[in-house]
DNA sequence: ATTCTGACAGCAA
DNA sequence: TTTGCTGCCAGAA
């Protein structure tokens, strides 16, 4: 059984964590992607809702690890300091200037295509 | 049941 | 290039 598979009967929250926790270290992905993996290619703002949700969650979620589609750290302000998501990020190796990541296209990670 | 709200994305001007 | 508007839709109130 795919990964798809198995988060599909799960509801939206559940399932944007599951996709969440499949990004490797040093990786990201936008909130669009993450949408789209679901078969809901329009909900990417609920993406963004689901990963502000996800600090209570019970497991760590690497919410970090999502942007938007411009590699922009538009979620920085919903970590507890505004700088802790792009420290998170620097200790993968992603290199940010001016809330954005320079080298997002070399480590962008397509769920879309890195799962099946 | 109804209204409001976005950690977005896409497009028009 | 940049700003603004619109569609979106799952939760919370």
């Amino acid at each position: 059984m795919s990964y798809k598979t198995q988060i599909e009967n799960k509801d939206f929250f559940s399932r944007v964590y599951d996709v969440t926790l499949l990004i490797p270290y040093g990786r990201i992905t936008s909130y669009g992607a993450i949408a789209r993996f679901l078969g809901s290619g329009r909900s990417a703002r609920m993406v963004g809702w689901a990963l502000n949700a996800s600090h209570s969650e019970p497991e760590f979620i690497p919410a970090h690890r999502v942007v938007n589609r411009n590699g922009m750290l538009t979620g920085k302000h919903h970590f507890g300091n505004s700088t802790t998501m792009q420290q998170l990020l620097e200790n993968e190796g992603i290199i940010i200037e001016e809330d954005r990541i320079v080298n997002f296209a070399e480590k962008f990670w397509d769920p879309l295509k890195e799962l099946s």
